[in-house]
DNA sequence: CTGAAAGCGCTTACAG
DNA sequence: CTGAAAGCGCTTACAG
């Protein structure tokens, strides 16, 4: 007979396991675990032989018995509200960028609000299969906090400045501040602000943050936010449309508005195209992001690294990992970016 | 001594295992595995018991366990050349809305070159790991699915119609057809295309697709591509201002212009804007997707429900993995959306 | 319908 | 520096 294409078969079926390692090395399952997890005190020609044998069995171990014997899950959990978002899957870019140079898987959650709730009593699709919890913009305050540091994994917050968890987050009040600032330099006088309870239904830091921040600034520099001069977009393109119709459609409208976010802002263009009047030269347009879209359309807004602040979440909490690592807060940077939308 | 806060001790330290569960119920472990996983023959009285002890203890099975005893890995795996797109993370999430449901986890793998070409040895980061993978817009021809196939686990490609592999997409011949002929009912003849090979390095089936549509339909009204009225914006919103700036600044410049992206489209009307150009009124323009901001700025475009794909895409990987699923291929919806980008 | 027991493929004290 | 062995927490034939 003819030889078989196939080798002779001390190949074993399936994926090759540690014990065919050992055996083709000439050592114990013990030692070739050591040599691969780069345990200190195994004899380089022994890792040698190891490592020899795992390239020839395209050897690699799996996952889930690794975790079961090593306590380990090897992956971090990642909790975020709406996860289309161009913030959100930037922001878990970044994320997954950390985490899979640190070789750790990322399980994402989505997160109704169902699951967000039970996610504070422990009681989550994540027990026993991630080392350590990352939440992306879900206001989880101070109490929240404390209680998901109970779950006995590192937590890591982005988008809310926390004390008793590690977290990473924009200022808020320091990003609309700087957006008062500009529209009082450029001479505006009744400005209006579209906000809102942005898309989840739990009560937010972020509009409220902005929004102070916005007030405050403007109160310093001795204007008043008119209450009627107040919208709410519902952080939506469709949102912000509707109520920069209502702010126009006022007996005083406003000179400049400042959208929240910048979705909320293309809505505020789509409104000023249909009525016929330009951004900049009609209305000054401010919003809060610098969205991919934002420069196409010209779109003066704070910009935020968001991409970044998932980098810098996913680095805290490998270190936590790691063990040493404090609780701690980071502040991510904000830039105004002027462009035509606010005159220029 | 005052009791201490804590229970007695029948509570074991740590999460409950199966065990605790059985002893509770007055079992055996196997019975505790067959009650919760729906097995045929297990007793009602004895289901509810278990049932109960699990509630008590609020027991979860650890899924490491299960999955190295089982040999499932209740996960798909997902590939993707770049994963914050709108078009991908729309798409992802209606991946894992059905996954979710079907209780798989999801296993994102970041596909950098590196890793697509690694992917097709059959020795990627998914070894061991899935129970199945999805390709989402990785060109992979007929051959790359075959070899696909002989990872030993289901695979379905979204974005490209393939008859080795299960498949969904759109016909993208037939989108740009509508596209040409909205263009020539207009009464357009100077007509020009913005293409590209897309973000990815490879040959892409997309951008041939639409162009052999777009020119197909063209030829069939009796028009001809003029070669110099086809431009390269790379599928990104910079490129696709440039590519339009190029064309107009021809000697005969195009009165209508396809742009095979929303993105490119939004980077080309940018370019209108900066030559004090009117979309609609100066230049017809027309996109591919129906992005968010699309109807924002009044584009015209070719309407995807990329949403869909993904469910769809997860439903057939789920039916994959129940065993009776023949390779099929489905053909998602397109729809044309006018709007006043193309002179309404 | 149920239990005893083997086995999934690793990791990690423990003892050299 | 290395090995024998126990153990991680499940699942699943096999035998009632």
């Amino acid at each position: 007979m003819p030889s078989s294409p196939h080798q002779p078969s001390s190949q074993p079926p399936g994926p090759a396991t540690i014990a065919d390692v050992a055996r083709m090395a000439g050592v114990s399952t013990a030692t070739v675990s050591r040599a691969l997890r780069d345990h200190p005190y195994v004899a380089a020609t022994t890792k040698r032989k190891v490592l020899d044998a795992v390239a020839r069995l395209r050897y690699v171990a799996n996952p889930h018995a690794s975790r079961l014997a090593s306590g380990n899950t090897g992956t971090i959990g990642l909790i975020a509200p709406v996860l289309t978002s161009w913030y959100t899957s930037e922001l878990v870019a970044g994320v997954e960028e950390v985490l899979s140079d640190a070789d750790h898987d990322l399980l994402i959650g989505s997160a109704s609000t169902r699951q967000r709730e039970s996610m504070f009593r422990g009681d989550i699709q994540f027990r026993q299969r991630v080392d350590g919890i990352i939440l992306v913009d879900v206001f989880c305050s101070e109490e929240g906090a404390v209680r998901l540091s109970t779950l006995g994994v590192p937590v890591v917050v982005l988008g809310e400045r926390l004390h008793s968890v590690t977290s990473v987050a924009v200022d808020n009040a320091v990003g609309a501040a700087l957006v008062a600032d500009h529209l009082v330099d450029r001479g505006h006088h009744r400005i209006a602000m579209i906000g809102g309870q942005s898309h989840i239904d739990v009560a937010h830091n972020v509009p409220t943050e902005r929004d102070a921040g916005f007030v405050g600034a403007l109160r310093a520099r001795g204007l008043d936010l008119d209450p009627t001069m107040r919208a709410d977009g519902g952080f939506t393109i469709a949102g912000g449309r509707a109520a920069l119709h209502r702010l126009l459609d006022s007996p005083t409208p406003p000179s400049a508005v400042f959208s929240m976010s910048d979705e909320m802002a293309f809505g505020a263009l789509q409104a000023l195209r249909e009525r016929g009047m330009a951004p900049g030269r009609d209305l000054a347009v401010v919003g809060f992001d610098d969205h991919p879209v934002a420069e196409s359309v010209g779109l003066t807004t704070v910009r935020q690294a968001v991409r970044e602040i998932g980098r810098t979440g996913a680095r805290l909490m490998v270190e936590s990992l790691d063990g040493d690592a404090p609780v701690r807060h980071v502040a991510a940077p904000l830039e105004l970016v002027v462009r035509e939308s606010s005159g220029s």
